[in-house]
This record gives C-alpha cells, sequence and structure tokens, in this order.
DNA sequence: TATACATATGCACATATGGGAATATGTATA
DNA sequence: TATACATATTCCCATATGTGCATATGTATA
C-alpha cells in the first residue's frame, strides 16, 4: 500500500515532479537539473535523495558530476510520467522545462558545457 | 501545474486511495465506505470534501444517505485508478476492499441494507 | 415536536514536509 | 597542498496535513 502512496507523494511535490520529468526524458547531473529548472542545488539533491530512498534512480558519477538516472521499473510511475509528457500541453510548466531541456546547452552556464564534453 | 499536484496528492494518503478505489467501481454512500473501509465516518466525510473541492466527485442525496460518484473526465485520474485495479494483486489491501465491496450486504449494518432498497 | 440516524464541520494536537542558508564532503587541478 | 567547483547534508522554521473527538446540521418518522 505504501508502495502506491509513496510514489503519489513524490510527484505531489512541483519541484520533484519537474524532476522526474525531465528525467524521464534524459539522463541529466545536479547542476543541470537546477540550471534548467531554476531551482536550488541543494532542493534538488534533496529531492533526488528522496527519489533514491525509494530506489527510482541510479546515480553515475563522472569526474566532478553525479548523473541521475530513472529506472524505469516501476510500471505505474513510467505510465504517469509518459501520459503527463503527452499531455505536456495542459502543462505550460512542463512543456516550457522541456523545451528548456532541449535547449540547454544555450543558457546553461560552464557546468554543464563540461558536462557534454 | 497544480492540476497535477493536486491530484497525486489526494492519491497519496491511504484513506483517499482506498476511498477513491472504491467509488472508481461503484458509487457508494458515506456509511457505506465507512463500513466497508473500516474507517471512522468523520474522516470519510472530510476526504469526500476534498474531493468535492476538486471536483472530482459528484453527490446526490437521497432521502437520508448522501451517495457519491466519481466523475470520470480526469483521464490522469482515471487512468490511474485503472492501473491500480488491473495489478489489485500487488496491493493486498486494495484487493481486500474490493472484496469486501462485493459482499458488502453481508456485514454491513442496517444502513445500507435501507440502501439498497 | 421529539427521536433516531446519516452526514458535515469545528477544534486541538501531533507530525510531516518543503524551503532557505550555511556548511560539509567529494573531486580535479594548479 | 591550496583552490575551485559539484554535490550532499544539517539545522531551523513555517506551514500543511492527518486524526480523533465532539458537535452541528440535515432528514425521516413516530
Amino acid at each position: 500500500m505504501n508502495q502506491l502512496t509513496n510514489i503519489f507523494k513524490l510527484l505531489s511535490d512541483e519541484s520533484r515532479l519537474r524532476m522526474m520529468m525531465l528525467l524521464y526524458q534524459q539522463d541529466l547531473c545536479v547542476c543541470e537539473m537546477s540550471g534548467i529548472l531554476s531551482i536550488p542545488q541543494p532542493r534538488v539533491s534533496k529531492n533526488l535523495s528522496k527519489l533514491r530512498d525509494l530506489n527510482l534512480v541510479s546515480d553515475d558519477r563522472r569526474e566532478k558530476f553525479v548523473f541521475y538516472n530513472l529506472k524505469k521499473e516501476n510500471i505505474l510511475l513510467t505510465q504517469t510520467l509518459e501520459h503527463i509528457l503527452e499531455h505536456m500541453d495542459q502543462y505550460p510548466q512542463i512543456k516550457e522545462d522541456s523545451e528548456r531541456l532541449v535547449d540547454k546547452e544555450k543558457f546553461l552556464n560552464q557546468c554543464c558545457i563540461v558536462c557534454e564534453a
């Protein structure tokens, strides 16, 4: 039962939901998420740790950066994120975030230019 | 955005999720939900009022009883509840609730025998 | 009108949770 | 080793939220 409610709790916070939507589309490091979403780095880290607690992400350190990957094992979760992605037009913030994700090189500072190298 | 997170907030509480799962399967009055789920009546009523706030249920008074109906307009919500219903075997509490729903006449007290009349 | 039952609401309390600021930890490089 | 940058964690605070209990409101019926 908590297996269900825990997932919904995670989805019910705006910061986390936006982060999960990004990660659903692409692996990212902390500074990229922070930059794309304009969310302070400690907040991003804290929320990632909550996702890690439920084993929903894996992390992969590459030099100074830690890349996060959203595991796709939980069908309910992935199905939900997929639904939101498909109906992005109804959710302007999600749409904007996704656009910024595509163009991330154009505005992210040094941190993430390095990431791409 | 809140349109999304509000839905997840509602789903993230066990009492409410169990209630929604029942209502997804069948219209019910307050005392039936309370009896089937063994949740105190005030708690059921309060949670129903939260669902009503987001326009997710309609209520229909018949004599002393108020029957609640889960609106099926929100695709994300109905798709989610449908998923849980289909994977009920993974969620023993939901499964048990659904079994009690089917057999409700057998154990509900006077209140809901009347409902069926 | 009095009574019984169904439902809704108000109040009090404990706890959970999100947020910011500061700081600790980790990693590479000069 | 010192410095810079990326990430994680701790502390504190305000607020939200679930819960129980009591009570108010609504409805039918004797």
